[in-house]
DNA sequence: CCTCTATGGGATAACGTTTGCGCAAAAAGG
DNA sequence: CCTTTTTGCGCAAACGTTATCCCATAGAGG
């Protein structure tokens, strides 16, 4: 047994081959020390420009990747992130992830996804599996902003950060800027000539819900106008926007009609736009319609195309990631919530009155 | 200078606290050597159960946590995968990590996501970050079958495997059943008593259109039906189903009209249903609908809620993981495309003829 | 010519694990 | 009682980096 194939005892330590290459095939190409082939390719350290640039060249040649595990160990940074987020569908977490992702791909900061439906048990696998991987940070993503994880965060020796989700007290977190998104999706419904500006919504328990009725009513004040009834508040479907619209526009109901409606997300507006046109209303010229999320998939399909509020994921993921660098590199961070612009788009659901868009 | 403040040299290396505990520590607590507290804690090695025991307590005690950076060097595993994708929404990439995550996270394995437009820039950068963080297996997951990543991966020393997306020749991949799927959707409409069933689907460019269709042809030749027509190519969007339903049923139209339409996706069946709805025709019971994909935000609220076929992402996922193992354990892997199963779901968009639901 | 200070670079020791090898002590066999 | 085997455990060397010293050489100043 042993004398027999002796020589692949070194080839294919993890079932494939191509033993990588370390710093040390650099350092002996370049005819330099191991020590001297790190400064010269972390541009530290003392040493003649030719010396570096043969450094260089050989790493160059041999196409050296530097092995961020043994760096990991000495500079007790992994650059790495941990992402844990209960959005099985994605709608929120891939923009944020994304928007993650770019800012720190060009520092060399990688991102883990913990993604999934978070029940404890799980959840408690994902902090220990992220605590394992060393990660330098932790951001934890929600689907809306007053629910957390399962379990709380154990004091971590890293540093977390809350994005789209609730956010304990004394801990960093950003939100997309609910009220301020609802301003600007009334203030352009007003700005077009509307005055009595309803508002549909989602469920009562949310926090997003109640902040942009907020904004709704606040901004109306503000322009001397009262808001059109009460805030009416359902679920976040199609099928609530539809209900919702024909009860508003039935014949037999009351007399008195809003000729703008914002609503809480862009289903409930799709929901609306296809209930009011059934009912033989024209969008935007009869009564314009406004969304929430700029979810485009939706956006884009209503008859018209629908003018809603951007919640600036991509954007809010880079915050995040920028704000978790600072804290990483123990800058200072106010803790809070910070709340991110939101951005209205307009489409073509929203017109002045009797506007025939071309 | 120096002299003052020595006491916090060695406290916060990277700008907060609590020394890591380390298994020496551990050791030291259970009164063995490092090499013991390392077999016990991993079931290797020759020691009485009391010494195992001994260790595994004081680990617990101190809540110790392998640094799975300096475990990865020495046994050249990193326990890490990466996920490549282009897919910004997340509609297709997060049900697939989903599964990829809950099949590795008890195997202690992490996901790195590398998510966003990808330019060929990026992807080098996202490979080369993938390199140095050493990663056991790469997964490329994309939105459609017949694109692949801008650059080609060079040939790696990682295995790869492709999920929903194009696949090199010889490179192992997983994609939904295409072909498969519409079996099972077309063959659903024939048990439902339909005969003359029509096929709008997506772009010709597309190779999941032309599998689809593909499979609509057979399952109908082989119920001994002609297919309905010819398959209508156009877009991905409720527009078109819309348009191509107000065509199809044009008065002044064909006189032959189809009792069932199998649509490409849920988006096309949707428009689809509305156009069939304006026009007065019944759905399900003038003509029955069936969508591909199973995107529940479309299916479920359609006017009534979509049939359709579920490509099962999150299982996809899974298969996909398992593969990887297999093949990061050296275990053969059979190259080339699986086709796994797709799964019908039958809502209330499908039904006999003249059938009213309740 | 002899110091003194830059300058360029190398030895060596970490970082936290796992692992091959060795060595006692205990158990088994004669 | 003396060998052999087994059992239980520790030493030391990896893994690929970076960081802390330290030592040559060379030019500068006297």
């Amino acid at each position: 047994m042993p004398g027999e194939g002796p020589e692949q005892s070194k080839a294919a330590p993890a079932g494939r081959g191509l033993a990588r290459v370390t710093i040390r095939d650099v350092a002996e190409m370049a005819g330099v020390s191991v020590t001297t082939a790190s400064r010269a390719l972390n541009d530290t350290g003392r040493m003649t420009e030719a010396t570096r640039e043969k450094v260089r060249a050989a790493a160059d040649q041999l196409g050296y990747r530097p092995n961020s595990m043994a760096r990991g160990l000495v500079s007790r940074r992994s650059f790495t992130l941990g992402l844990l987020t209960n959005d099985s569908y994605g709608r929120f977490t891939l923009p944020i992830a994304a928007g993650l992702s770019s800012g720190m791909v060009d520092r060399g900061v990688s991102v883990f996804l913990c993604a999934g439906e978070k029940d404890a048990e799980r959840t408690r696998l994902d902090l220990q599996a992220m605590e394992e991987k060393c990660v330098d940070g932790l951001i934890v993503a929600g689907k809306r902003i007053d629910r957390g994880l399962p379990i709380d965060i154990p004091h971590q020796r890293v540093p977390v950060i809350y994005v789209n989700s609730a956010c304990p007290p004394g801990a960093v977190g950003f939100v997309p800027d609910d009220i301020g998104g609802a301003r600007a999706a009334v203030a352009h419904l007003v700005a077009v000539g509307r005055q009595r500006i309803a508002h549909i919504t989602g469920p009562r328990q949310f926090a997003a819900t109640a902040l942009r009725a907020q904004g709704w009513r606040e901004i109306l004040e503000e322009h001397e106008l009262a808001p059109f009834g009460e805030a009416l508040f359902g679920e976040w479907s199609e099928d609530f926007g539809y209900r919702t619209a024909q009860t508003m526009f039935d014949p037999d109901g009351p007399a008195e009609r809003p000729d703008g409606i914002f609503c809480g997300n862009d289903q409930i507006a799709r929901g609306v736009i296809d209930g009011l046109t059934l009912l033989g209303l024209r969008v935007p010229d009869d009564i314009s319609v406004v969304g929430f999320d700029n979810w485009e998939i939706f956006a884009k399909a209503t008859r018209p195309p629908l003018t809603t509020v951007d919640m600036g994921l991509f954007d809010l993921g880079q915050t995040a990631g920028q704000a978790m660098l600072d804290l990483i590199d123990g800058k200072p961070v106010e803790p809070g919530i910070t709340r991110t612009p939101c951005r209205l788009v307009v489409r073509e659901s929203s017109a002045p009155p009797g506007h025939r868009p071309l």
